[in-house]
DNA sequence: CAGCGTAATTTTGAATTCATAATTAAGTCA
DNA sequence: TGACTTAATTATGAATTCAAAATTACGCTG
């Protein structure tokens, strides 16, 4: 054991090290949702033992990526409709507050920033580039949530925004959706410049219950086939 | 080793466990902010190994109750005024949204339950029982928050709550602030029984930044004491 | 005696080990 | 064959061990 070559990490400490390389494999569905998390093998994969493992699952699960079974280990949690019908309502509270405290503190240069995601975004859109348009989309989301100067709101809306991303990713928008999104974006982008925060906290609110909507739908559409 | 007489614990899983016995230490200052934690001592406190003790800290470092430093420990955080203007408004925006959603799903029983509370709050407050007032201060904000039905919002709600509480316990109010803040529950009680989702919370945000400010006027008169 | 450098001690992080619970496989009998 | 037991295997939870880092104690020098 103890193989300190190549791909084994070792940076700061294992665990925290562990959660920001298993999270990604949870949000991209390379551990699929109700699936049980194979132990051995990730530790085998990492070149890590299994004490800085559980470590880690311990934290995912109180996240909510994760589930514990005593006595039967952790299963990637499932993305299910009442989940989304309760996480996206505190999801829209956090960041019409950000998009609030945004508008106060935010730059001009940030509102550039900004602006020039936006014009990105537009050009994903056009080109129907989904995976583009989502992780520009992030981008925008997170430099507002930036603006707002508060480190526990980030944090915050960041855990429950990684629980419903891989729904979100999954999630496969309709075309008339689609488009509405942008025209949210659109108006989310002049409150911006206007400087306008309870306006812009008001169309972030609308906007995440529209992506709810959204992903329920999807998901009941799945619901005959397969869950996710 | 391996006592398992009298004081040890079993019950499901020992870092969860530990997780839920650590916590009250730390809100009641057992564990003291910006002391270093006693890894060693917690674990003969407790009868287990430094495993499963070690995986609690990682928890409740991850909901902001303990700091971790590599190679050098865990510590407990302290409870700064820029972490009390950042909890305060997120927690905010959280109850308000649980407001709003208590109104349209709390029952007449439940409203029943407040009522008796929220009584009991205003006796203790007469005879000035401020530990006596604070723990059903808590309660009614909990009984509001599972009226709301939504277990995401009750979560993260607690867990901000958890990092403000020893702040808010060690800080003796004003008598006036103390005045205040039974106005705004007689409020509270009212908008609820009428059912007045928005102006719940509406004065939930007002009764949460009222709080924020006490809390902050007391660390300052601290400030020149001792960091808390 | 103050400041510095080194050795001893303690603490930490992570691997390993070990007991127990859960799962799988094998065997029994109707 | 198929349900039911029981034995073998595997996985989990937690204690223990071990190497490395940090802290403390000690002694030396000026």
């Amino acid at each position: 054991m103890t193989l300190h070559t190549s791909q084994t990490i070792l940076r700061k400490s294992l665990h925290h090290e562990l959660v920001d390389r298993l999270q990604p494999l949870i949000i991209n569905s390379e551990l699929k949702p109700g699936t049980k998390i194979p132990e051995k093998q990730l530790c085998e994969r990492f070149g890590v033992s299994r004490t800085p493992l559980r470590e880690a699952l311990k934290v995912l699960a109180s996240d909510g990526l994760v589930r514990l079974e005593p006595n039967r280990g952790a299963w990637v949690t499932q993305v299910t409709q009442e989940e989304v019908d309760e996480v996206f309502p505190v999801l829209g509270a956090l960041e019409a507050l950000s998009g609030e405290l945004a508008c106060k503190h935010i730059t001009d240069a940030e509102i550039e920033e900004v602006r020039a995601l936006h014009a990105q975004m537009i050009r994903s859109y056009e080109s129907r580039d989904l995976d583009a348009y989502f992780s520009v989309n992030q981008k925008i989301h997170r430099a507002i949530l930036l603006a707002a100067r508060n480190a526990t709101l980030t944090t915050s809306c960041q855990a429950l925004s990684l629980r419903m991303q891989r729904a979100r990713y999954l999630a496969n928008m309709s075309e008339g959706r689609w488009y509405d999104a942008v025209q949210e974006h659109e108006k989310i982008l002049q409150c911006l410049v206007a400087r306008d925060g309870p306006n812009l906290a008001a169309t972030l609110l609308h906007h995440m219950d529209a992506k709810r909507a959204s992903v329920v739908k999807w998901l009941q559409s799945q619901e005959t086939t397969d869950a996710i």
